[in-house]
DNA sequence: GACGCTATCTATAAAGG
DNA sequence: TCCTTTATAGATAGCGT
């Protein structure tokens, strides 16, 4: 690709040499992109001159692409041996073991392979549950009597504006003496949200009476669950 | 530089994707060797196709190339020596994840971190724990069924050998009329075990009855906490 | 035959002396 | 920059699995 072919061998002049690595090298990396581009392609390229100027091109992270490397089959196991570093297979073990412990420990607190159990741990494990599920119900217990509270204020508020309209009303069409208007006791206010949550009396009740001993809740309104209408 | 000029983006055709792969794999090779040898330059080439075959080619050892590039100021060394290993490091943090996981539910069971829950999370925590605690108590039940059925066995098995012995005894002092040996009926037979942990009558009763269809105890004592006075 | 790859041929774009 | 030498797109054929 030039005046004149010429032979592959060191060139001998220095400037000479400069310029062709200077206009190859560029070359080489440009060939190397499109080759990773066109072709879906993994190229890793590092070129070092003569004077020990580093120049690379890694189509993705030269670090990944240098680990493929290391643990690809062609290249024997000392390599690869080399790359499984110390600290992350210590890592990696000492994880499996956790993420086991955790395993045991989950599965036992469902109630599965208790057989081999002494007395102490069973009785660890029936503290944590009733401790848990203690905690579990005090927390739901809460969260249905927030429900509730919310709900009330919801509904006295609509209430009021309720009745308020309705005085509007019949202060309007007093003059012709028609009230087409039900009262606001009339009206039945039943106690279940807007999505598929229904809060039967029957399990709100049930949970409510189910929280013995756990903290009251704060702005307290639950007594007054269910009294509206 | 070829019939026409194409883009340099993926070749969308998987044919001619791998025919102009097969092509510029070598013509990029090639130029990596021409330049290492006419300027005198240290060059490495590692491709792998999007099928995951690996190419490469190297002026030097390999080996040496990439531990000169790892040297080189530009890359800290850590970040090359250390974590090459893609797999790994994929399989460390799935299992991070898997922790981080495991570690959220364990702590929910306890009672912990309950306060972004829906009603529904928790009724599914409730569920959980009660069937168990259900469990952990059925098998605690049944060992201590166990122990006692045991502990009433080797007892039983005590006295009579205790009644034979004194019968012996008495038979062979029967002569000088001496009985220094009191009856089994005599002895004090207490529930407690060596340890702080006391079964009370009334524990025992109590789980001994919710104690339904446990497995009957093997003929071994070995086990038994509990000692006769 | 299908698939994955390489080889061959030709015209032309790109490299590089 | 010039302009020859190379590389290679596109099409298709071959070849081992």
């Amino acid at each position: 690709m030039a005046r004149e072919k010429i032979k592959i061998r060191r060139i001998d002049n220095i400037t000479a040499r400069q310029v062709t690595f200077s206009k190859r090298r560029r070359g080489l990396l440009k060939k190397a992109e499109e080759l990773a581009v066109l072709c879906d392609a993994d190229v890793a390229v590092v070129i070092f001159s003569a004077t020990g100027k580093m120049f690379e091109y890694s189509s993705s992270s030269m670090k990944e692409l240098l680990g493929k490397y290391k643990l690809h089959p062609n290249n024997n196991v000392e390599k690869v041996g080399e790359s499984l570093n110390l600290q992350e297979s210590e890592e990696l073990s000492r994880m499996g073991k956790e993420l086991l412990d955790k395993d045991l420990e989950l599965s036992q607190l469902r109630g599965e392979d208790l057989h081999g159990l002494t007395l102490e741990e069973l009785e660890r494990l029936e503290t944590l549950l009733e401790g848990g599920l203690s905690h579990v119900l005090r927390t739901k217990d809460e969260q249905i009597a927030n429900q509730i509270t919310s709900l009330q204020q919801k509904g006295f508020q609509l209430m009021e504006e309720n009745n308020l309209l309705k005085q509007q009303m019949m202060t309007l069409t007093s003059s012709n003496g028609k009230r087409p208007w039900s009262t606001a006791a009339e009206l039945d206010i039943s106690v279940t949200n807007p999505d598929d949550q229904v809060l039967s009396t029957d399990s709100v009740t049930t949970h409510v009476c189910s929280c013995n001993g756990g903290s009251p809740p704060e702005d307290d309104c639950s007594d007054t669950a269910l009294k509206l209408a």
